[in-house]
DNA sequence: TAGATTGTTAATCGATTAACAATC
DNA sequence: TAGATTGTTAATCGATTAACAATC
């Protein structure tokens, strides 16, 4: 293979490139890649058959050279010389996203933001499927929240012993967060989503999403106003 | 002013090097801020009052250089030669995350999120106050969300006009959810918090913090799909 | 073919980490 | 003082952008 510029030196024949999906995916990207399929399903149903790097880039908000490296990490995304293809980058993304897989979720706190998360259609839709709600108050045990009756906090590591779950989702109050998550990774589930303002010891073969509400709501509230006190 | 690297010996006085906050806050600084300064509170409520850069890195999950480094972008925070004292640090970050103002909300959108996000009582006592909601569904108008009237989308603009918000909530469908940005940004908000699946077309002096609550669920749920396919 | 677009390498930029002088 | 710790510069690392050869 013609293969490198190779400058001076390094004589040495590089044999293969696979390419392939081994290349570490870069953290940034996989946060990219959820809003990718957004835009590029939404101009799939509108009927758009292709699009260019830039034109998609304008679109997504990205710049066009950072889709072009970012969909070169994966395999039957675009050809060189031809202008991307919407559906067949839809298709990879699917494919690469995990979407034909149906994943099952356990929440564990049926207080507001619980409910909300449970009783969001968008989930179920995309093959995010709540399986089981458990809460430690009382007054709360029994009642229900969408389909699903809420369960005793203390029954959580048996229901996990005997259903497969693949995400646990923790909207509880900081104080209660690592010790439903411990019973959560005891039972072998590999990924937590929490939304509880606390961090979490896990062991580093389990994923942690944090989604700290008040840390974002700080966050925007400071660059407010830092851009207060320097501009006007 | 004589600002300047000036390499080749650097002979000259540096005659002031005034550090003052002038210098831009990195934008992951700003989202870690919130983090240190739920950690130092819990501290210093538990009666902690020292702490070295190390010893605070691990509680809070941080390389201890670069704690140094951020804290080093702000006055007030610890003394070259002491360890850190952490009221101090906690009286700085108060006041560079401008805790003492009290910001005022406006939630467009009561559904299930939006209630959550009002009935939240950690978001008062941090000093952000919900002070109306608004929805465009007839069943939900005049409804309460907590103490507050749901009042008519079509009367935001109005009230906007005669009460000053600082940030602006939207918690409802993606197509709805630029109409009201652009009511928010007519009326002068110059922040939003966004729940919305969509990317908001503003203004580069209005702020937005985005909370992508599907996003992150598949983003996780992406990292889970190939931790499986690469591991076992 | 000529023009246009992607894939991929190299250059730039920014953020994190390491090192160590200044300080107590 | 000696030992320990921060503040700050320099080195490293990673992610973004630019450039251009390969391709249609």
């Amino acid at each position: 293979m013609p293969r490198k510029t190779r400058l001076a030196g390094q004589p040495e024949e590089v044999d293969e490139v696979p390419k392939q999906n081994g290349n570490r995916i870069p953290e940034r990207l996989a946060q990219r890649l959820p809003v990718y399929y957004r835009i590029l399903l939404e101009l799939s149903e509108r009927g758009v058959e292709r699009a260019s790097s830039t034109d998609l880039s304008h679109r997504i908000g990205v710049a066009p050279a950072q889709l072009r490296q970012d969909l070169g990490y994966f395999d039957n995304c675009g050809q060189q010389g031809y202008v991307y293809r919407i559906d067949d980058l839809c298709a990879a993304l699917a494919e690469i996203l995990g979407l034909d897989h149906r994943y099952k979720l356990v929440l564990a706190g049926a207080g507001h933001l619980g409910k909300a998360l449970v009783n969001y259609d968008g989930f179920r839709r995309r093959g995010y499927q709540f399986v089981a709600v458990f809460d430690n108050a009382a007054d709360v045990i029994g009642t229900r929240v969408g389909v699903l009756e809420v369960q005793a906090a203390a029954t959580l590591s048996d229901y996990l012993r005997s259903h497969r779950v693949d995400i646990g989702v923790l909207a509880l109050p900081a104080e209660a967060a690592q010790k439903v998550a411990d019973t959560f990774v005891e039972q072998g589930v590999k990924a937590i989503w929490n939304f509880a303002s606390t961090r979490l010891l896990v062991p580093e073969d389990v994923l942690v999403e944090h989604q700290h509400l008040s840390d974002s709501l700080m966050s925007l509230a400071f660059r407010l106003h830092t851009s207060r006190s320097a501009a006007p």
